[in-house]
DNA sequence: CAAATTTTGTACCTACAGGTAAAGAAAGAG
DNA sequence: CTCTTTCTTTACCTGTAGGTACAAAATTTG
C-alpha cells in the first residue's frame, strides 16, 4: 500500500552506477544524482537512505552485471585460447568505445577506497577473487586439453592474467594506446 | 628579501604527497593539508596557489622519487632475472609494509582522475611510459645475454610487465594476500 | 632606522555537501 | 469516503570546502 514511486529503482541505481563510474565515489554530489536519475533529493534519500548506501547498490549492481558477465563468458566450454583473447579484447573495446575511458568500476574503486571502506573494499576483493577462479578454469581447461603447457601452474597463472587486466584497465584511463593495450594481450596469451 | 619561509616547501611537498597518496584527491581537505604540513592555512595557499597547483608539484614528486627510483633499479646492470625479481618483490613489501597498502600514487590518480584533468592524466601516462621503457630496456638485455628467450618481442612483454605491475598494486589496495602477489611475480618471471 | 617586500595568522566569505523536516499527493484497507 | 501508509516536493539546516583579505611580523636594501 502507499503512494507508488515515480521511478524504477532498479533503473535509478543503474544511473546512479554510470556517475560514480565516471566521477568515482567522493567526487559525485547529492546534485549530480538528482541531475542524473531524474528525480527530487527527497526521492533520492528516501529511497536509498544515503550516498554510501546508495554506492554500495551500485558496486553490488556492477558486480552482478558487468563483473558476472566477463565470469560466464570465460566459462564458456570450446577452444580456450580465443576465448581468453576475445574476453580480454572485448575490454579494450569497451574500455575505449563510446562510453569512453571510465576503466572498470572495481579497479577505480579499490584505489579511490581500498583500505578505507571495508564494505566496498570486500565487494572487490571477491569480484577479483571470482575472475581469478574464472581464469583459472579457463587456464586448467585449456592444460587439459593440451591447448596450454600443463606444467605451469594454473593458480600463479590465473593471478598473473588477474593482474594483466586490472593493470590494462588503468592504463586505458590513462590515455594508453589501443597498440599497447593489444601487446598486453599478445603477450599474456603468449605467456600460456 | 622579505620575510622567509617558516617551513621547507621542499618537506611541505613530500608531506603533502603522502596525504593525496593515502585519500586521493577529492577526499582530501584543506584542513587536512594544514593539520598535516603544520602551517597555516594562509601560507599553504600563499606557497602553493591552490590545492590543484600544490597536487600536481607532489606527482613531480612522486616522478622524480619513487617512479625514478625504479628506473634506476631496472637500468642496473648485471642478470637481468633476479633484478626484475627483487624489483617486483620491492614494490610487494612497500605495498604491505608500514606504510600500508596505498598503492602506487600514479596509479591512484589514473583511476581518481584519469581523462578528467589532463594535467594529471599526462604526468601519469609519462611515467607508464618511462616505466615500459625500463622494462624494455631490461627484456632486451636478458635477450641479448641469452638469459631470456630472443624471439619474444620485448615490447609486448615490456607492456605485460607495466601492467602486471599496475595491477598487483591494485590488487595489493584491494587487500589482496602476499601470497597472491609473490604468484604474480612468478608468473611474470616465467613467461620470459 | 625607514622603506620595501614577503610571510604569517586571523578573520571572513560564498557555495555547496549531505542530509532532515514537514506538508501535501497518491495509492490500498475497511 | 475516510484512514493509513508510502512517496514527492519544497524548504530548511549544519558543517565544511576552497579560498580571499588584511593587518601584523620578519627580513633585505639604502
Amino acid at each position: 500500500m502507499g503512494r507508488p514511486k515515480q521511478f524504477d529503482p532498479d533503473v535509478a541505481v543503474g544511473k546512479a552506477m554510470d556517475v560514480f563510474w565516471r566521477k568515482g565515489y567522493a567526487a559525485t554530489t547529492p546534485q549530480d544524482l538528482v541531475d542524473e536519475l531524474g528525480i527530487g533529493k527527497g526521492s533520492l534519500y528516501n529511497a536509498f537512505g544515503s550516498k554510501h548506501a546508495l554506492f554500495e547498490r551500485t558496486l553490488e549492481r556492477y558486480r552482478d552485471t558487468q563483473s558476472a558477465a566477463l565470469v560466464e563468458l570465460l566459462d564458456q566450454t570450446g577452444p580456450v585460447r580465443p576465448l581468453l583473447r576475445s574476453a580480454l579484447e572485448l575490454l579494450i573495446e569497451t574500455d575505449l568505445g563510446p562510453s569512453g575511458r571510465r576503466g572498470c568500476f572495481a579497479v577505480n574503486t579499490a584505489t579511490e577506497l581500498g583500505g578505507r571502506d571495508d564494505a566496498s573494499t570486500e565487494l572487490v576483493r571477491r569480484m577479483f577473487e571470482r575472475t581469478e577462479g574464472a581464469f583459472k578454469a579457463a587456464v586448467e581447461r585449456g592444460q587439459r586439453t593440451g591447448e596450454f603447457a600443463p606444467d605451469r601452474d594454473a593458480d600463479a597463472v590465473a593471478s598473473l592474467m588477474l593482474a594483466a587486466l586490472v593493470g590494462m584497465r588503468v592504463i586505458a584511463r590513462a590515455q594508453g594506446g589501443r597498440e599497447r593495450l593489444h601487446r598486453i594481450v599478445d603477450a599474456v596469451l603468449d605467456a600460456l
